[in-house]
DNA sequence: AACACAAACGCAACATGGTTGCGTAAAAAA
DNA sequence: TTTTTTACGCAACCATGTTGCGTTTGTGTT
């Protein structure tokens, strides 16, 4: 877990005071947000603008993973280590909340090997739990 | 599978056109269908309340679900006879083609039994595959 | 067949979530 | 310090889906 700023410099991206706080943000936290969750707990924009193009450049550059969300919004999760700057590598479930609504990432739990005969060619496999999280059960 | 005509009455539902093309368009499909898609196909009518209405109303009756979609649109599937009139039960998974963008109920896969042991109280349990359809593949 | 009621339709207007264009500001590189 | 590039912020836009409401049309009843 590196500092906001070396992440940013490692990154190649420039150094503000929204992104310092959007990066301490996500490692604050095991679960993910979605832009308007952003801008809720996140003083130095009130741009949304900004907001989708900074989680669009963490995207980019495989900072941050899309995560499912309870009612289909975009929501963004912290990558893993195994992430490279260019190529996201994730094999998790993902656990929604259908109390709080909120999505955290599995990472005890490995995905099916699924071989299916009737003619679909699989590339990915996306499992996706539903229940309630431990604040919420 | 029944005339599109016996449904409308076994569920208590107006006969319409629209609702009879509906029906028979679910029925002559194995995929699925978006509120966008549905208006490209079927003529008698051009409101997208309507349609929407129309899929809120089957999808209460059970006579539909919704699906995964690529661009998380709602998208709807025909379901199976295991759902009841009031109650649906599905236990399937879905696959997303990235070429056509359609999304196909895969019933010969089982999903996994997860038994989590982080504090998470599983309910519900999605296993949705991409990849290439047998037609694009 | 006519009536009455409830369900469905169709139009307008709205709500939400997300995107694009563009001029300006401000980091970082030279 | 100058230049270059990235990020910001505002406005305007777009797409998907929803709500309200008056009208129409099935359907069950008299």
């Amino acid at each position: 877990m590196n500092k906001a700023e070396e992440i940013l410099a490692k990154y190649k991206l420039k150094k503000t005071n929204f992104r310092l706080e959007l990066i301490k943000l996500f490692q604050s936290s095991k679960s993910s947000f979605t832009a308007d969750e952003i801008n809720d707990k996140i003083k130095s924009t009130n741009d949304k603008v900004t907001i989708y193009r900074a989680l669009s450049a963490f995207e980019k550059k495989c900072l941050i993973h899309r995560v499912p969300d309870k009612s289909n919004l975009i929501r963004y999760a912290l990558c893993q280590k195994e992430c490279s700057k260019i190529h996201h590598k994730h094999n998790h479930a993902h656990f929604i909340c259908n109390v709080c609504a909120q999505t955290f990432c599995l990472d005890n739990i490995k995905l099916p090997q699924i071989n299916d005969t009737s003619g679909f060619k699989i590339n990915k496999t996306k499992l996706t739990l539903e229940g309630a999280c431990p604040s919420c059960y």
